[in-house]
DNA sequence: TCAACTAATGAGCTAGCCTCATTAACTGAC
DNA sequence: GTCAGTTAATGAGGCTAGCTCATTAGTTGA
């Protein structure tokens, strides 16, 4: 009607307002951390109001489930797609490791809402960050498993346990990370963690080098005699 | 005065109380989580007011860092005792690994307490818990410095991440017992961290079957050169 | 243009941690 | 024994933060 002193306030997109909300509340959680990160500062940082939140989102935990979800997604289909070109089971189970680490290193706070998130939602039911972690599991398990048929693996080994070590050490390598607040040096972390796993930490009576050698040179000297 | 009516309360000492109150603390924390195992509850299970609580303690998380204090006291006391009489780093890491699994199969619940509370202490300042993880880190990372050093372990091996590596597979062995429900082998689970840690996952490329093969060889030439 | 519908609001409900004025029990001097 | 000073216990109430819902604002299609 009348142009002049009534300003209706244009309102955004479904699909709009849950970006906005999503990203205020990446903000907020990764700032100040989920049980600090109010649905207050959140609805603020937004520029609206806290109801607003709850007709798109259950719960805050929804809101922080979304959160991640987005995050991880792209981690995934990365994953996904770059997995299969990649050649031997031992070269797939060390991307991973590589990929994963790579995540961790890009996005701090991000990293440190995951660990959080992992810690708090330990004991309610499954939760989408523990779907996550499950989902990688699986992923280095079946290349575990397949270095084990094809013998890239020693064929006793657990792959549930080797999971749990690289689990482990990522997880691990990811809160030194965050509380010390030092840079990882991926490539150096994924070598490590990859020598360690791969060769153990035991001092071989014998290392693999000076075996060769040693079958190379015995080999030569039964072929002279064998020729004598 | 008189004796009739007026039984007053005879009151326990602080030790009893704080005994009392921790105790109840543990059963509401260990069935219900720290979350949902509010203050109220406590001091109900405790038979006290609400204010009393806050008469020992800070806060509920005091209460839940002294549930945990007491419970890992005697883990970290009976390892200070053993520890010295092993021979042989190796043997020393590989019990520290086998103790922690022990404890955590011994006590299911408080397991899964211990992890729910690594888990949101995650963003917190150093808590009790992150305290007791770095303790047995320590432990752990000086076993393999020393077996560095009397040639028992690589030198090229990353204390670091081995801890790390060691500390994520009792982690998620822990949180696989909790989740699954099923009895821990702690022997099993001990040998599998073990043969994984310190020969590695990767197939030697001098089986012990080429090198039969060689060495057969070898007497057969052996035989040969005898006989002339 | 107006009725039906959807989106947004924010005051208020509720739950749970924590405080503090009040009350109860203890203790030591006389 | 008794009384003053001290310490322990209480529980109503403060405060915060997640969440609800009656009300208001904006949209849409006939």
């Amino acid at each position: 009607m009348s142009t002049a002193t009534v300003t209706k306030i244009q309102r955004p997109s479904k699909e709009q307002r849950i970006d906005t909300i999503v990203e205020s509340a990446r903000k907020v959680f990764c700032s100040s951390g989920f049980e600090k990160g109010s649905i207050e500062f959140i609805a603020k940082e937004a520029g609206i109001a806290e109801g607003t939140i709850y007709r798109y989102f259950d719960s805050k935990q929804g809101v922080l489930d979304e959160v991640l979800r987005r995050h991880y997604s792209a981690l995934f289909d990365d994953i996904q797609q770059t997995l299969p070109s990649i050649e031997g089971s031992g070269n797939r189970l060390r991307y991973l490791i590589h990929r994963t680490l790579i995540t961790i290193s890009e996005d701090r706070s991000m990293c440190g809402l995951r660990t959080l998130y992992a810690r708090q939602s330990g004991d309610k039911l499954p939760s989408l960050l523990h779907d996550q972690n499950r989902r990688m599991a699986v992923l280095m398990a079946n290349e575990i498993k397949a270095g084990m048929k094809d013998g890239t693996f020693r064929p006793d080994t657990s792959p549930s346990i080797v999971c749990y070590m690289i689990g482990g050490a990522l997880e691990l390598t990811e809160s030194s990370f965050m509380t010390t607040g030092k840079t990882i040096d991926v490539d150096k972390a994924t070598d490590s963690i990859w020598r360690t796993l791969n060769c153990g930490i035991g001092a071989s009576e014998a290392t693999a080098d000076s075996l060769a050698s040693l079958v190379e040179r015995f080999e030569h000297v039964a072929d002279r005699l064998d020729s004598v």
